[in-house]
DNA sequence: TGGCTGACAAACT
DNA sequence: AAGTTTGCCAGCC
């Protein structure tokens, strides 16, 4: 327990939303960032520290492009799990949106 | 102590 | 439509 460090409690709530997203669905950062509280940065920040053991593929950016960081590991991971994508290479924010907040 | 960096976002040109 | 600039928040040098 312990825990320790207060950063805990907000990585946590993070990666509990994260883990909240249903396939074949996306959210952004500044969604969740909006919900947690603290700057999209800081979300992000997050996740490259402690966003392991969750889908970290079904965060995007605002613009539905995808993250340079992601890599064709998240690609796979959206065919596979039939999530809308574009003819852009990025994805269908308005289909695949999942609200944080109300969670649908 | 001040400045830079970073899984971002929104506005402007 | 695309590229560029500024702002935000926290951590690290």
């Amino acid at each position: 327990m312990l825990n320790g460090p207060v950063d805990e409690g907000y990585v946590e709530a993070v990666l509990a939303l994260v883990e909240q997203i249903p396939a074949g669905r996306i959210t952004t950062y500044g969604a969740l960032a909006a919900v947690v509280g603290g700057g999209p940065r800081q979300v992000g920040s997050v996740m490259a520290r402690y966003g392991g053991p969750v889908p970290w593929w079904r965060v995007v950016r605002a613009d539905g492009t995808l993250p340079p960081s992601h890599g064709d590991r998240a690609r796979g991971a959206y065919l596979a799990e039939g999530t809308p994508l574009k003819l852009s290479g990025g994805l269908d924010l308005s289909r695949a949106f999942w609200d944080p907040v109300t969670g649908d």
